[in-house]
DNA sequence: CAAGCATTCACGATCTTACTTGATTAGTCA
DNA sequence: TGACTAATCAAGTAAGATCGTGAATGCTTG
């Protein structure tokens, strides 16, 4: 016969383990990753994860099933978002240990943008301060809808698909910093690549709006699609 | 022919969910939560966590995969430690996420905690503001080992097993604050119990070490047995 | 009401994981 | 050296997870 104590901590290391598996395969923290943008329809996680609809399906049920995440009907879509912010800060605490304890994580990264030939030539911390304070213009090349459902403060939205055709909204003079979906989302590198092509003073920041929320940092346009 | 950016992606986030596949296991964030407490052999991590001296070793081994704790022999012993004091953190974080997600956990935690007579009177807040302030006798009631790895500054150490014994070693007049590992654990709760049957002042304090360095706040005598 | 569509459900094939038992390794101590 | 011991490894089983296919559900719109 077990005794209460043994039970008690069984089930409640059962809980936090729901938690865990949730969190366990790479295609549900893709999922997760992608709801940290904004709230979206299960066709368009599917799509943008690149598995089938009935297999997004079933890992958003999981996620569900841990309360990760909540879904509503909109129409004649199924809207699913973050339940809370702080999953948000959850899912950026896991990426941020596993780019500090596994060595996997740099040396995929850095052989996926070297080749690309992306480089980190500006300090981080530097870049973030100037962004902060409003002395660069900030770029958000990611679609639109994510743009409305929450942005860096003061930035312009041009998904990277429609830059090389608004290259004039563009000031030639200050310099740009662009950001996308966070540090391996590439939208931002390509953006970054075509605007040094085209003699614009272009840099990347890694940060994504998932990272300020992390920070505590003001987001703007919270909401809007709720 | 899969393009490139999708093989980037699927790696990055299976490198990601190595991290989530390590903490999906009960039993392995149960260790995880033991050696948030202090470094253990694997003996008594099997022990405390109530599984095989085998099963543990597998599971210390998946732990350490994805690099949450080491591991060094010591003379006749293989002690497992935290890689990393983020590690603490995540667990932290996930214990929270799960607390503030998934209302199992309280309910479970009220039943077992209710059924035992054990109350949160207190505000937690103001308690930790007394502790931290030095406004009360704090009490250490877990194991020496665990003691001697980090405590709360200024605690006395008297494990819940010696407490009747020594009885005559805590004051009558000032309040008593015990705590052990954290939440889920009961030893403050027995020693509590036992306190106020022999007429101390005596209050429970949830949080243990690994909370207090998640705060950011200062833990004494750690390192002492690296 | 019926057609159309997004999503979910159900089932099966394949793979992975947890745990046990018993053997093996690598260190200690007499 | 040889008995002893902590930990790991290996193999097997049972349970669970991933993902695809195709059918079912349920909302919406004509």
């Amino acid at each position: 016969m077990t005794p209460a104590h043994r039970r008690f901590k069984d089930a409640i290391y059962e809980q936090f383990a729901r938690v865990g598996k949730a969190v366990a395969a790479p295609k549900r923290l893709e999922l997760l990753d992608l709801l940290c943008q904004g709230p979206r329809t299960v066709e368009a996680l599917a799509e943008q994860a690149s598995i089938s609809i009935a297999n997004a399906s079933q890992h958003l049920q999981v996620l569900r099933g841990a309360r990760l995440v909540e879904a509503d009907k909109k129409g004649l879509y199924v809207e699913y978002r973050l339940a809370d912010e702080e999953v948000g800060r959850f899912f950026v605490a896991l990426r941020g240990l596993a780019e500090v304890r596994l060595a996997e994580v740099d040396q995929v990264s850095r052989s996926y943008f070297e080749q690309r030939g992306a480089m980190e030539p500006v300090e981080g911390k530097e870049l973030l301060r100037r962004v902060r304070a409003g002395e660069v213009t900030v770029l958000d090349v990611r679609p639109p809808e994510e743009y409305r459902a929450g942005h860096i403060p003061g930035a312009i939205s041009i998904p990277v698909g429609e830059l090389k055709a608004r290259l004039k909204e563009l000031p030639k003079d200050v310099e740009i910093v662009a950001y996308c979906r966070g540090p391996y989302c590439v939208m931002a590198v390509e953006a970054v690549d075509l605007l040094r092509k085209q003699g614009f003073k272009a840099q990347r920041m890694e940060q994504g709006v998932a990272d300020f929320r992390a920070r505590g940092w003001r987001v703007e346009g919270e909401g809007v699609n709720r």
